[in-house]
RNA sequence: GCCGGGAUGGUGAAAUGGUAGACACUCAGGACUUAAAAUCCUGUGCCUGAUAAAGGCGUGCGAGUUCGAGUCUCGCUCCCGGCACCA
């Protein structure tokens, strides 16, 4: 029948190279009169490793999603570009001898070839790269304006360093193993003076905003847990002797009666001054063992608490007792205040730190009920700890008051202040390479830190020879002194400039702006093409970016809004994270496990149609699937057999299309249109399949204008056999009118119903058979329930008792319910 | 410990409270072939039964709501992801 077979090489390359003369294809436009559709996935970082899976994967969805909407008649923003500084081209760089920049550009070439092997519809004339000058001039322009505002500042202050990449590292960048999540070596604390982002300043509105957004609910509770606020109250214990005074930050001050001591972390500033000299060697030989801990080990040694006594004492306000002060690891120096109020009958923390070292415990709250006799009594012993809400007991005035409405009364009694508190710590923006955005400001000695003018953006990366990193934490940008030394903005004298580097974080905290109006001169993007294309409409990535690129991109956007710069308060409208493709061995991919699948390897063996398929056939997007290289073929069959089928039907030119087959393709557009824009790629798929199967059910009776509808609807998915089949079936041949150039097929509804319904019969309950009726027949509930139409085996089992109830669930289902007489018996056994 | 998400055949998975297992893979049998691959056809949740007819069981476990529960409610178990001495 077939002379040719599916050859998806062959026409993969033929629209390749058709595709690549007409780019205006995917090109969007600003055009209000239209209305525009912003379909972002996150571009990559180029690495010589290529394009994996798992990009594929995202790419695909996304690819689907901006062709359907075009289809539909959206204007569709799908850009792509290259989120191209960082470490791993740094490195790969020093590796081979070659310049970062030679490095870079290398790698986008090759990724750029294999994303149109994928046949990603990209829009190309938007293509960006964070490291072109031209680009990151707005980078270094966004952290000036940062800097105008107070939230870019430089401090001196003990930060994550990676003693490999010989770099600081913010804390969104260190797993919680206490690891670089970029090369896993564990982090060391080490004292800097770096510029740090106030990323804290937004945490309110960072959290609030996200009710505004479609995002799923686990990237959301992720963003606020990582957010951490907690709303509680600073109180201020006077130290004895008149050595000052300790601020601590409480949750529960309702539980200040029944504080017995004090815990400052062990790099607390007031330390040193009110610790006895009788404790000083102890404290002074602690501190300096907990300074030897890295923060894997400190957290792993939660079970075993240790601390050593100061010597001193403070009073405790509303009770007047003597608290000792003591110095323990347990309490973090950047969480609240770095001192806290123990409070061991109500805190488990303290509770087991109190029983270690002998420190009273009073139990100040008297458990609610749901708190059993044996429980309560061993609590107000002191013999366990309680921390949930009750009534207060030994706490003076406060007794009787109900320990929630207690905590303002304490904090107004002895004039503490109510506070809030956040885990999220400002963003350590300095890294100590070369490869990363120049930090556009100046330090002189007689003015200070000064943002360059920015008439002189963008301040350039100079070429350099040596791009090694230097041991004592300075970039290697300071061994370039003609770069290094210029003059002080505001007063002319020599300065030196700043020698540290952006994150590779900065470039993509703004990248979907520069997207809009990617060649625009002189703003980061003109005011009137963010607010045609802004908010992205839906964003596809990874979920390990969701506290860091997700949070990040969300204070720089919040920020520029407050700036009036950009029109919307957030970023991204929808938000959808895609799971992991693991190794066939369901281990992560890694190169060191050598189990790394190369999509363009599979490309060769069934081509991009087939690959990009079968990832989304995998399951639903947001899940982990290992890799199955036996379901990849299943994909690959299915477009054979629609290329079969197209070869067959040029030959046969059916004219009237089967009515079944016409009814499944109606309901395939319906159900194909409905999934794709939830996303449900993989049901979209199994529908297409379905469809197939009945055209091949029915003797391939369909005429060539219901089965280009279907090559449609398949085009989002499989772009280059849609293609193909599309262009065979047109035979006009002069000028080019592509496949996803074509409007989406609509449905009928009356095709989309049966002209019969399948009604299961159920008795009790219990599928026994069905009925086949005319859908005009559905409203017509005697009829149907009165039909001796009935199987037999239905008829069977309604016999054994007597009907006491008809049930008739419009077209969906009919339920005789039955009394049978031994069940009855024993219900009325039951009953008595 | 806290937060989020899960648990359905041999496998990946489908299922607006209404026939559980669509679609695909695997496997078995058959066709084509000298043979294999590819392709095509048939079967494929488990048990009883004869490979039939028919029946029973079945969506992690235990209760509940309902005429009817994979789906809703309550209580567990286990798995995955994130956070974790956050006062």
């Amino acid at each position: 029948m077939s002379e040719s077979e599916y050859d998806p090489l062959k026409i993969e390359q033929r629209w390749m190279g058709v595709w690549a003369e007409h780019p205006e294809l995917n090109h969007a436009r600003l055009d209000r009169a239209a209305e525009k559709k912003y379909v972002l996935v996150e571009f990559p970082y180029p690495s010589g490793a290529g394009l994996h899976v798992g990009h594929v994967w995202g790419y695909t969805m996304g690819d689907v999603t901006a062709r359907y909407s075009r289809m539909n008649g959206y204007n569709v923003l799908f850009p792509m570009g290259w989120d191209a500084f960082g470490l791993p081209t740094e490195n790969y760089a020093i590796k081979k001898h070659i310049t970062p920049q030679e490095a870079t550009a290398e790698n986008v070439a090759t990724f750029r070839t294999q994303m149109d092997a994928m046949g990603f519809s990209f829009d190309w004339q938007r293509e960006i790269n964070t490291s072109d000058p031209d680009y990151y001039r707005f980078t270094q322009w966004i952290f000036i304006q940062l800097f105008k505002k107070g939230l870019a500042v430089k401090e001196k202050m003990p930060i994550n360093w990676c003693p490999k990449c010989k770099s600081g590292l913010a804390n969104e960048e260190v797993t919680s193993d206490g690891l670089h999540e970029r090369c896993g070596t564990p982090v060391e604390q080490k004292m800097l003076e770096q510029w740090v982002l106030k990323i804290t300043e937004y945490a309110d509105r960072l959290i609030k905003d996200l009710q505004t957004v479609d995002y799923t609910e686990d990237i959301k509770q992720q963003q606020i847990n990582w957010i951490g606020r907690s709303e509680g109250a600073k109180f201020t214990f006077r130290v004895k002797d008149n050595k000052g005074e300790i601020e601590v930050f409480t949750t529960r001050p309702d539980t200040l009666p029944g504080a017995t001591y004090i815990v400052l972390a062990p790099e607390h500033h007031l330390v040193p001054g009110i610790t006895s000299s009788e404790q000083q060697e102890e404290v002074t030989r602690y501190i300096s063992q907990a300074k030897t801990k890295t923060r894997l080990q400190r957290s792993d040694l939660q079970k075993d608490k240790t601390g050593v006594f100061t010597g001193t004492h403070v009073t405790n306000p509303l009770t007047g007792e003597n608290m000792p002060i003591w110095v323990a690891d347990y309490v973090l120096t950047d969480y609240g205040t770095g001192a806290i109020m123990a409070v061991p009958a109500h805190d488990e923390r303290d509770f087991e730190f109190a029983k270690r070292y002998d420190l009273p415990i009073k139990p100040v709250i008297d458990p609610k009920d749901g708190v059993g006799d044996e429980e309560r009594s061993t609590l107000l012993s002191g013999e366990s700890c309680y921390v949930g809400e009750g009534t207060m007991i030994n706490s003076g005035q406060f007794d009787g008051v109900d320990s929630v409405s207690a905590r303002s009364a304490v904090v107004e009694h002895i004039g503490g202040v109510k506070t809030v508190t956040y885990k999220l710590r400002d963003w350590i923006f300095s890294r100590q390479r070369y490869w990363g955005e120049p930090i556009p400001m100046v330090y002189c000695s007689d003015c200070g830190w000064l943002p360059v003018p920015e008439s002189d953006l963008p301040i350039t990366l100079p070429p350099i020879d040596n791009l090694d990193p230097t041991e004592d934490g300075s970039s290697p940008l300071a061994r370039v002194e003609e770069w290094v030394n210029t003059v002080c903005p505001s007063c002319g004298g020599t300065a030196k400039r700043e020698t540290d580097t952006m994150p590779n974080w900065a470039g993509s905290s703004w990248y979907f702006l520069r997207y809009c109006d990617s060649k625009n001169e002189n703003e980061l993007a003109s005011r009137q093409a963010m607010e045609y294309f802004m908010p992205v409409d839906l964003y596809i990535g990874g979920a390990e970016h969701t506290t860091l690129h997700l949070l990040y991109s969300r204070f720089w956007h919040k920020f520029l809004y407050d700036l009036g710069i950009v029109p919307t308060a957030e970023p991204y409208a929808k938000r959808r994270n895609r799971g992991l493709i693991l190794a066939s061995d369901g281990r992560k991919m890694s190169k060191s496990l050598g189990n790394v699948v190369n999509p363009l390897d599979e490309v060769d063996k069934v081509g991009a149609d087939a690959l990009r398929m079968y990832e989304l056939f995998m399951g639903p997007f947001q899940e982990s699937f290992p890799w199955n290289p036996s379901a990849l073929k299943g994909v690959y069959r299915f477009l054979s057999r629609v290329w079969n089928i197209n070869a067959g039907m040029q030959e046969a030119s059916v004219e009237d299309t089967n009515e079944k087959i016409l009814r499944k393709l109606h309901q395939t557009i319906q159900k194909v249109s409905l999934d794709i824009e939830d996303m449900k790629f993989n049901t979209a798929i199994a529908a297409m399949m379905e469809f197939i199967n009945e055209v091949e059910g029915n003797n391939f009776a369909i005429n060539i204008n219901d089965w280009s509808k279907f090559l449609l609807i398949l085009a989002p998915f499989a772009p280059f056999v849609a293609e193909e089949l599309w262009q065979l079936n047109a035979k006009s041949g002069s000028s080019f009118d592509s496949v996803h150039a074509q409007t989406w097929p609509t449905f009928d509804e009356n095709l989309v119903v049966s002209s019969e319904v399948v009604i299961p019969v159920q008795v009790n309950g219990k599928f026994r058979s069905t009925i086949t009726i005319p859908v005009s027949e559905v409203d017509l509930q005697e009829k149907i329930l009165n039909m001796g139409r009935l199987a037999e085996g239905v008829k069977k089992h309604i016999a054994q008792g007597e009907i006491i109830r008809e049930i008739y669930v419009k077209g969906k289902t009919i339920n005789f319910v039955v009394r049978i007489p031994d069940d009855a018996t024993t219900r009325e056994n039951k009953q008595g």
